[in-house]
DNA sequence: GCGATGTAGGCAATTTATTGCCTATAATCG
DNA sequence: CGATTATAGGCAATAAATTGCCTACATCGC
């Protein structure tokens, strides 16, 4: 679907999750005919699924669902790809619900309802500015204040470190081992234990 | 006094800005009693002139002041100081003034009223994060040129977490252990293969 | 003073991670 | 095609981390 593989031409993917299902399928036709590949779900359980076996750009996701809140669907979506960037959108939502949001490396909370217009923009916009190094820096720095477990954590930052390394260098192995200065076989069974995907340069 | 080593013995300044001069006064005594230097401002504009008099470590402020709403004041902070932690409080925030606030680099959002002990807590996080930040943000974030092994970034971020872990829980152990979620010996061991140094509560 | 509480650390068993050596599999080049 | 390069992974030795058990020490309230 989304080839990373052509950056000239590849289409913006996007990770759209919305329990009212008129809504999500209006928004999502509205993106597609403005040239985004979208991949749609109306709950957080199906949306880690599309998200695992689907690579995205950018995931736009409710706050409220049924099966889950947005914060824990965050935590989880931030243990896959902690990279990828998150749009909250919510009718109603609470202060620290926000913060928390914002925390997880949420890079805007739109409030409802969303005009698709809107969306589009800040899908474009979004995708065309992520890398921010605040964005990162944050993430990586953020200690929140609810029980995390430090080997998590500390899991987490490794496979945070690693992917971006990857990233940085394309996917090419001997450069990660270099600049992480680590041995070939602990990377690949860190890789394996963390479930760092590899792409296909 | 003299049981406090030389990192200990520098005062946490805070700029504590609040139009409740009630609040203000209980919040700085507060603050004060529990060993932190605090500059008090009752709107915006006294505020920014006292951060231009006098460094300080972190702004806590009302979202909300007579004189300029706060996150125009947060602006003209990191006019002065672009890397200066600001915690927000407020009473009656919208969403995108929550967000404004966080993508303004705010560490923090809270709701009045403000409890004097969480404000506390929050402070010493936020300013020994931020302490450690520059250092980690050097070892773990500047992924670019140089070779930064990942064991040292790895044991540069668990540093960090449990030094922020335990200044959040004003130095007690027993907190840290439930909050991280580790066994009190492996806590110990860390502590002391990372250097980590209690100081008396 | 005495017991309760919170904490540190020695020791040792166990678990987990690291890593060298060797082999295997693609992909690419000449 | 064969040689080269980049990578993955099995196996096993070794190194390091985790953790239960036990002891010790300080502090605090009674």
């Amino acid at each position: 679907m989304s080839n990373h593989s052509d950056a000239a031409n590849k289409k913006v993917c996007v990770l759209l999750v919305d329990d009212d299902h008129d809504v999500l399928g209006a928004n999502a036709r509205y993106l597609r005919l403005n040239d985004l590949t979208v991949v749609v779900a109306d709950q957080a359980g199906t949306a880690i699924e599309r998200l695992r076996a689907d690579p995205v750009d950018i995931v736009v996701t409710d706050l409220r669902m049924p099966d889950c809140d947005g914060i824990e669907f965050a935590r989880q979506v931030r243990e896959i790809t902690p990279l990828l960037p998150i749009v909250f959108f919510s009718g109603f939502a609470t202060v620290p619900e926000i913060v928390e949001a914002m925390k997880l490396g949420a890079v805007d909370f739109l409030e409802k309802p969303v005009e698709p217009d809107h969306l589009l923009g800040k899908i474009r916009s979004v995708s065309a500015s992520f890398r921010s190094a605040i964005a990162l820096q944050r993430q990586a720095l953020d200690i929140s204040d609810t029980t995390v477990p430090l080997r998590k954590r500390v899991r987490a930052y490794e496979k945070y470190v690693i992917e971006s390394c990857l990233l940085q260098h394309n996917g090419r192995i001997s450069c990660v081992l270099e600049t992480l200065d680590i041995n070939r076989r602990t990377l690949n069974e860190k890789m394996n234990r963390l479930g760092i995907v590899r792409n296909p340069v």
